[in-house]
DNA sequence: GACAGTTGTGCAAACGTTTGCAGCCCATTC
DNA sequence: GAATGGGCTGCAAACGTTTGCACAACTGTC
């Protein structure tokens, strides 16, 4: 019963028509195709489909040194914001014939180097990159080694690698015009890991916005967390709120971080936006759903995913461009989580959103 | 500069050493390494990790048969529920030195058809599938062609196939329990696509939990989705708003709907819960963020994948084992979407609908 | 009808491993 | 000291492709 049932090869093919091996791979290979006569080549077609012949990818990758394959590595796959970036690279590399491999990585440097590794020994055609830091070894050696790769939404300090990456710093900007135009002036700032690209430069937006608005920085309004969750988003407020300086709109490096800051309001007791406007950054899926819905940045993550993709394939067939570095532009999204600062609601306008 | 440093092989090694390639296999194989002298494999050790050897995987697959690669096919990326699916997955199985391909198929049969073939090409050890319907062809073919596979998320209705699941039908009726113990006593059901195991089952619970608690069914409260989305539900929810019929409390056949749900009550004027309550199914990322936070029924997600990997390991490994179906419970998470129902908080009974 | 040129096919090597088999050497035993 | 045996290592084939090269056959030209 369990037999599996025998793998088809050139060869059977060959026999069956009568030709030579070689003559069938030639008829089945595009490129190649026409140097053999359209009538055995139709015969070979015709038994290759009845026999049910299915290339043997590794033989091919073992002669070609092309495996067709790219290797995806996330920082974490739980956090809604990768499936839609998985989602496009896989979408336009399928259309391509290739597959891609993913690896997740939980933000640790240990298991980015392993797999990294594994992706070497699997060779694979090409890597995106979706874990860097500014500055990060593995990025470095990826350079030295010469495999074709593509950073996505993080970017690195070194120049000249390929890269799809949101426009952070003017994200970060729009926000605080955003908030300063409602009549924002204390606005607090709870920041991602500034290792990453992402924490790094949308806090220079911030303080960019801040000048751009004529407002001055309060360090005390501003608190660094050591990862772009929940709950460091939420230790980052407390530390802001121990601080006890007066602000009325806080400003997270992510939505995740956004939604620490709703909790850490609920237990403060304080409304959003009534008592404090909170902004987030990136506009996961079902922000629109929270409460209240969050005003965030929209990053293109579908786009950031595709885009990668393609310049990747461009990079796996012609290794010789220059690199391309892609910015794509952001977007705010007002929703209910900003309104007027609290210090006008409390004169009498009662705002409401 | 561009000069791909050349590729290390057993040959170097050997040559390095002065044994035969076929020694350094061994040595580097941990199943044959106590064939060869402890001093010769120590040298060869150090040789392979001073010339920095990497095995060629094709070459190995090639002769061996196997590629350490499973694939793993998901409806839809964009779906926060596979996140943490294939966290899980990946999570056991790179500790076993597999590597995982993901295929998203778009819910299209299609593309699934496609994506599958392309595994076999690829050579996959196995699969992991949570893409299944309840009548699928392409599980049948993979049962047929005896490739190891278990179906994750989503069963089929055919015996003796690996799967790892939720038990969805208890799940159904945990939630009617709640409800009824509540006071509700119409329940309308939102429903998921009947031809998915987790719609049909989920559906099933919900009917038995009515039978359990002593209520009846009215189809014109229960409306059908052609798909898990936020747009389908809030379609079933208009159709089931549409018969008139009144209603205080609303099932929806996962999150997802569940959101749709909450559009059409929000446009129809209506609070949630304090006029009608509302509950999903997966327990996805955030859904306590919600407004208001969302009663729902929690799947381990990470567990199934995980298990699954284990499930599809243990195949591998061994192939003629018996067909595992394991069954997760879940749990019912209460939060604010639930409340005793508007007929009893107002005594008015201002119901509308 | 011989020659050059073109077109189509076969041959065989190579890609880098793994593994059954053969054989060598050394140690143990009588 | 010879025979037996066991432990190591080398040999070579095989996995299924791709591809440069050789060569056969055919076309067209003078």
């Amino acid at each position: 019963m369990q037999t599996h049932k025998p793998r088809i090869t050139l060869k059977d093919i060959a026999r069956n028509v009568g030709v030579h091996p070689s003559t069938v791979s030639r008829v089945l290979n595009p490129d190649t195709r026409k140097m053999v006569t359209k009538r055995i080549a139709d015969r070979v077609i015709h038994a290759s489909e009845q026999l049910g012949y299915r290339p043997n990818t590794f033989a091919q990758s073992l002669r070609t040194n092309r495996s067709y394959t790219v290797g995806v590595m996330v920082p974490d796959l739980t956090n809604p914001a990768f499936g839609p970036i998985i989602k496009g690279i896989d979408n336009v590399l399928e259309q391509s014939g290739y597959s891609v491999i993913v690896a997740n990585t939980d933000n640790v440097l240990e298991k980015e180097k392993r797999s990294v590794d594994k992706f070497h020994e699997r060779q694979v055609d090409g890597l995106i990159i979706a874990t860097a830091r500014r500055l990060d070894d593995v990025v470095t050696t990826c350079l030295e080694e010469g495999t074709p790769f593509v950073l996505a939404v993080r970017s690195t300090i070194e120049k000249g690698v390929n890269s799809v990456v949101s426009d952070e710093i003017v994200g970060g900007q729009m926000i605080v015009s955003h908030l300063a135009q409602l009549g924002h002036k204390k606005i607090a700032y709870v920041a991602g890991p500034q290792f990453l690209s992402t924490g790094f430069e949308r806090y220079q937006g911030y303080l960019q916005g801040l000048k751009n608005a004529g407002l001055e920085l309060d360090e005390d309004l501003v608190a660094i967390g050591d990862a772009f969750t929940e709950e460091e988003g939420r230790q980052a407020a407390i530390m802001i709120n121990a601080n006890q300086k007066p602000f009325t709109a806080i400003v997270a490096a992510n939505d995740l971080m956004a939604l620490g800051c709703y909790d850490e309001l609920i237990t403060k007791g304080l409304k959003c936006p009534d008592d404090v406007s909170v902004v987030g950054y990136d506009d996961m899926p079902f922000t629109r759903h929270f409460n209240p819905p969050l005003t965030t940045v929209h990053t293109p993550l579908l786009d950031v995913g595709m885009q990668a993709a393609r310049i990747l394939l461009e990079r796996i067939w012609k290794p010789e461009q220059p690199a391309r570095a892609l910015k794509l532009q952001p977007h705010l999204i007002v929703r209910g989580s900003t309104g007027i600062p609290s210090s006008y609601s409390e004169t009498g306008t009662k705002v409401t959103n």
